[in-house]
DNA sequence: TATGGTTCCTAACGTTCGTTAGCAAACGAT
DNA sequence: ATCGTTTGCTAACGAACGTTAGGAACCATA
């Protein structure tokens, strides 16, 4: 049982993004995410400027971290295809499982967002899924993989990365790195040609 | 342009679908759903009880015709198991796209129902995600179906399936079974042994 | 012509919402 | 000892919320 000393500013960024997750981001009052924190409503507003504002720094504090993990796993053109892609799966389960809560919000709260941050964002995310996409597609052209359709490929393997937090729990008997290498090793297995 | 009379209830419901789809249910206000009816807040109220109602009335459909689907596509237990699944896949794919809107709804909207209606609903859910990991597991077990973990195969099978209505555009050049076909395919694919 | 169901309105209810203003205690650094 | 930062409080703001009451058209059927 560690624990470090959080800032309140990140406290607050911490317990907003468990109500977040589990009541949604409309559904959850400021007077709600006081009291869980054991303050008053009108506090929270000496940290922070609005609710949407940590919102908006959950979601793209992950897209982020997405973009990094995907950046580091494919630095290295010398690999095969395939190698680039378990490793970018394998990074982006990584980041999925080191905080669930917040890759939940990140998938589905986001549209509480209010333009421009909205449309950021889902520019942000489509460039991510490109860039497996023409990973995929590599593959294909290369013949290290095969597929009927690389962007449908795409589509059911960030399909199959992206449920995870509803049904991953931290300190199940898989690891997350248990869980990032089974898990590329069994959506590989469909792509890989024999 | 076909067209059929709807009952009012029926228009009220199908515009809610909508916009609890794109504003989530506890974003959307019965003035704003009102408003889309080209009617006022309170004359909604001669047609339903609650907003609540309404929610419950999309979840609890979508359920039955789940399990109404699954049922028929395994009531035939000649077939083999991977007969069975694929018919299972097909089918469920087909209730997704048959209203996208409202399966959109069913799958992340029904945490604000209010207990004991929740809880009802997570026991359906689970019981049909059951069905499918029990015929998985057959199939694992008359060798007609291989993977390291049956119930990884199944969260991975229907995670696939359940991402169907985030980018699932009616009209576009894939027709429902088309996509129901392909599916399967290629989930099935990786799982059957070679 | 009367009746009952469907449909919609206006006006308002009590509640909760996000947020702000103004003030105060505690704190580490100078 | 002083000062700025951090932290928190109470009280209140206007706005929006879900919902209700009471009344009034409309329309098919009897």
């Amino acid at each position: 049982m560690e624990s470090v000393t959080l800032s309140r500013k990140a406290q607050i960024d911490q317990t907003a993004t468990a109500l977040f997750r589990s009541r949604g981001f409309a559904a959850t009052s400021m007077r709600e995410l006081a009291s869980a924190l054991g303050i008053e409503a009108g506090s929270i507003y000496s940290h922070i400027r609005s609710k949407e504002e940590i919102l908006h720094r959950i979601c793209f504090r992950l897209a982020d971290a997405f973009f990094a993990g995907f950046e580091a796993s494919t630095y290295d053109k010398a690999q095969t295809i395939a190698e680039q892609l378990r490793r970018a799966i394998e990074s982006h389960v990584r980041v999925l499982t080191q905080d669930v809560a917040a890759s939940a919000v990140f998938l589905h709260e986001w549209r509480h967002l209010s333009e421009p941050a909205r449309t950021e964002f889902l520019t942000l995310r489509e460039r991510y899924e490109t860039g497996f996409h023409e990973l995929i597609q590599q593959g294909l052209t290369t013949g290290e993989l095969h597929a009927p359709d690389a962007g449908f490929a795409t589509l059911t393997l960030l399909a199959s990365l992206n449920w995870l937090p509803t049904w991953y729990k931290p300190n199940g008997k898989l690891s997350p790195d248990d869980i990032a290498h089974r898990l590329a090793e069994q959506l590989l297995r469909g792509l890989l040609t024999i």
